[in-house]
DNA sequence: TTCTAAATATACTTTTTAGTATATTTGTTC
DNA sequence: GAACAAATATACTAAAAAGTATATTTAGAA
């Protein structure tokens, strides 16, 4: 069992994990976790160095729950094309995020990119590893015969996550989910178009 | 000609453009203006109300400097795949962008849509004139027998634009441009498919 | 159940950032 | 080129945010 100090460690990332998704890491502040928690600075401070420490946790747990998410629905699904189907279908709710806030790998990736270079790094390793699991499952099912040699494993595994990741920001932006339904639609025939 | 005072705000704002680009609205303070522009807080606070007021003007001229840009350059090009092309190549380099940071209609969505309503409002007009026009084009393409009525406008429309937004975010934090030559190539690819 | 260390709360200090009152300088019009 | 208003600089105050010292409470081992 989790001593009460690693139950309330945990229990403050969790709850900090929508709040930085939010309102991304320069966003949130001290009290607002506090807030959220109903603790108080003595208790977080006891669990976490400084804010550097404490959004460097929060942000590794955010890009672990949506990696494992994902990879858990394409799991599920038995063949190569219901994979990637069920990669495609993760995002069909850009409003309603798994994490409150859209995609913590996408809006991390947004503010990293020029602000913090640690966190910069463990997303691009986020992105990095998924792009080669994707390509690696369309190389699979060419290798299979289930897909045409035509199909570009790499770019075509790129373009699959380039656009929902870019859709979903467009349609939280713009208040509906319809756009990604057409996106996905279109993704999916798309790959439909290499089946054998 | 311009007055001193308009032209100091104006060259304030310009300062600040690509500072909020990389730093997000979150992220920049009044004295990162002030160092980059060489200004003092009381020059500053004649021009503009509050930080939310600046924050306010650098958006919209962000958003203006970008949309005004690639207005251009598809108004170059003659034909509508030309149009069409001349948007994709917009963003060819991700790393080296018009504005430093990325691409301001997105990292201004992201950040925004928890945070900013009245900032998520200008970003969504932005997206959806951009979809329309795009749309538009692919439309009058098509009205014209250039492109077969296979095409969905709206659907590919967006299509490119979200997969170029995210491809730009993606190559940005891995650090490499060449997932981006790929994507808009298999965009091109796509397209072409539907020429008559 | 009691005791003690670990966990948490309270009440601060420090630092950072935003904002303002007033003085000084500069542009512009006559 | 004088005069005055507009623009800018200086030097401050106010507010917000981070961080800390210490007191109190509580979990869990003996």
């Amino acid at each position: 069992m989790l001593s009460k100090a690693e139950r309330t460690k945990q229990f403050i990332l969790e709850t900090a994990v929508p709040l930085y998704n939010e309102k991304g890491i320069s966003g949130v502040n001290i009290d607002d976790i506090l807030e959220a928690t109903k603790l108080t600075k003595g208790c977080l401070y006891g669990h976490f160095e400084n804010k550097e420490d404490l959004s460097e946790q929060v942000i590794d747990l955010s890009l672990k729950m949506v990696s494992d998410r994902i990879r858990a629905a394409v799991y599920q699904a038995k063949t190569i094309k219901g994979k990637v189907f069920a990669f495609l279908d993760f995002y069909k709710d850009p409003i309603e995020t798994y994490i409150s806030g859209g995609c913590p790998i996408l809006n991390t990736a947004v503010e990293a990119d020029d602000n913090y270079p640690l966190i910069k790094e463990k997303v691009a390793k986020v992105f990095r590893s998924g792009q080669q699991e994707l390509a690696g499952l369309l190389q699979e099912g060419i290798n299979i015969g289930e897909f045409s040699t035509k199909l570009d494993p790499i770019v075509f595994a790129f373009k699959l996550v380039a656009s929902v990741e870019g859709g979903i920001v467009m349609c939280r932006v713009m208040g509906t989910a319809k756009p990604m339904q057409g996106l996905i639609k279109s993704l999916k025939s798309e790959l439909e178009q290499y089946k054998i």
